[in-house]
DNA sequence: TCAAGCACTGCAAACGTTACCAATTCTGTT
DNA sequence: AACAGAATTGGTAACGTTTGCAGTGCTTGA
């Protein structure tokens, strides 16, 4: 076996094409006074040494490091899953690296961030987690910014980036509404989740707009293997609804097959819509109509946020809703004509 | 808007402490010689400025970064984001942080090993993608343990975390072949991947023990949305298979709506095994029978021999196989009497 | 021909930390 | 009370990089 060997140094490139290091240090810098001539000895010395700067040596001096933090709870979910990855190759794009910091549950994030911040990142993406004040100060001080995904936090000066809840929400009741459903429950996480409260309430008020109200609500600890019990719950009363609008797909697969136990017609018996537009959504199986969450505008906007505020923008804050689309399938009653809602998959 | 506070650092501990600055950095240290009182003092110090080690720089000076990069392809399974989860959690209990290096398709993974070099990682688990062996050869040279995860590299003196795919796949032939089923056919990704063989090769010689053979191939690009088509395919041809084993529970799902569409009752015209053990494969519209891949297991033998690595082990190489199990759900016909197979789910 | 300007280059300081070494103080033993 | 040894401490040199400053030689214009 070969002895570790040590790595090439700003030195060895120096030392080896005859120049300073210094020289060695522009020749891989951007726009500063190097000679060609220099700049193609000093780029094969380094090529022939297998030399590559250290890029934590190089933050040391001042720079970035590169390393952007994402705060995210159990991939569990397909939507975050696909979340984390379009977000990754995102940054990769500007040049960037996802360091991820794992949080559990409802667990407090600020160990995560704290963590980050050892490692000097550029910036830190939170999707999951409570963050406490001082923390989120703490960041607001050493100017390295902080976005959240998927949640607001008012006066913190914090960017923010998050579907439309409420109008997806809205959308989702005017569909309902308008196939003729009237007994609308929902499902949701409860206990004060940001996007479940907004998507309740942009169901309730669509309703009550029309003098109706929420019949029934459930709360779900988890999210798939949730939904079919609070399914079956829901549905097996005595005043069952004849609609479910669930918080996310998830739930609405687990209401799917709790109804499809219980023998009734999707969608003559019963309609359900979900949130997020998962893959699964659009399989053969459950043909779901959903609320889509598109991922790619928000992570766009999240990169975005994230490039402006470290090229040293400093409006207060700024909160980007990003717009939902209705996906009109199988689970919902047909409209007797064209009303404009698309259909896919 | 609060100007950016410059982040305390050792000197300033120090100062505030009345010490030296090496004193602080061996209050923070573990076995190190500090009195209790001094450190007392300094930890006082470095709690009113919010100090906190810079991970970069004490990895400049030759500890270890801390870093482990992930090099992963597109997370759409639930079975590689679940394995992202538990492998990030479980480096985070070992004071580890992963950094994500994502590449698409089979594209070559260097690029992204190239970087996670830049940034000095302590080691890099290769989960997707194809590596050069000048790569690989580099991080051997640098002492940079390289794990791959779901796949074997002969005569690199690579380490090797993956499924007993053959195994599991044999199982499975069992099941298939003792509850009656003679016509059994195999879905993959062909193209040399390598699970995908391992998992073909054990199924076929299963079945060549007796006499038997892998009546029909097909090839998936993708996932579940391939499993439909190739479903449709294999299934509405003149020579219908009474079995199909597929490569992963994904294509599994597709195949199985593929059956629901043609007519066929499962199991009895048609049984289905995947592999992986996804948790849709446990839902109730699918109760799939399926070979598990557990992930907990998977990510602790990586850990494991991560850290072994780190501390210096230099054997050759090593090749961990996880024992798969097999879960009988109900997309395989019962057999007449127990034969110790388990079921959940 | 000379001065001024320019492009290029090298030196040395700085970034925040740890580790070695020598110096100091404390502890216990005779 | 004196001494050996241990425990604790501070000074300083690294780690690999960037950057400001000053110096070199070359070009250009009068």
């Amino acid at each position: 076996m070969v002895l570790p060997m040590k790595r090439a140094t700003i030195k060895d490139v120096a030392a080896l094409a005859g120049v300073s290091s210094s020289a060695v240090s522009r020749s891989f810098g951007d726009g500063t006074h190097v000679s060609k001539a220099t700049q193609r000895k000093v780029l094969a010395a380094a090529e022939s040494l297998g030399y590559r700067p250290n890029a934590l040596a190089r933050s040391l001096v001042g720079a970035r490091t590169g390393l952007v933090a994402l705060v995210v709870g159990r991939l569990r979910s397909p939507f975050d899953s696909l979340f984390v990855d379009a977000l990754a190759e995102s940054l990769i794009g500007v040049g960037k690296h996802l360091l991820l910091s794992p949080v559990r549950g409802d667990e407090r994030a600020d160990d995560g961030l704290m963590r980050a911040l050892d490692y000097q990142v550029d910036a830190v993406v939170v999707a999951a987690g409570t963050m406490s004040p001082e923390v989120a100060d703490r960041f607001a001080r050493m100017g390295v910014p902080l976005i959240l995904s998927g949640r607001v936090v008012d006066g913190a000066g914090i960017d923010c980036v998050l579907a439309d809840n409420a109008g997806g929400a809205a959308k989702a009741a005017e569909l309902l509404l308008r196939t003729g459903c009237k007994r609308i429950a929902y499902i949701g996480r409860g206990h004060g989740a940001f996007s479940d409260d907004e998507r309740r309430r942009g169901l309730r008020d669509t309703l009550r707009r029309l003098g109706l109200d929420i019949v029934a609500e459930a709360r779900a600890a988890v999210d798939r293997e949730d939904g079919h019990p609070l399914g079956m719950e829901l549905l097996s009363g005595p005043n069952r609804p004849d609609a479910v609008f669930c918080m996310n797909d998830a739930l609405a697969v687990g209401v799917i097959e709790a109804a499809r136990d219980l023998g009734l017609r999707l969608p003559e018996d019963l309609a359900v819509v979900g949130f997020d537009d998962i893959p699964l959504a659009a399989a053969g199986s459950y043909q779901l109509t959903t609320v889509a969450y598109p991922i790619q505008p928000t992570v766009a906007a999240i990169v975005e946020t994230l490039e402006d505020r470290l090229a040293g923008a400093d409006w207060p804050s700024r909160v980007i809703r990003i717009p939902t689309r209705l996906m009109v399938r199988r689970t919902t009653r047909r409209l007797e004509r064209a009303v404009g809602a698309r259909t896919r998959g």
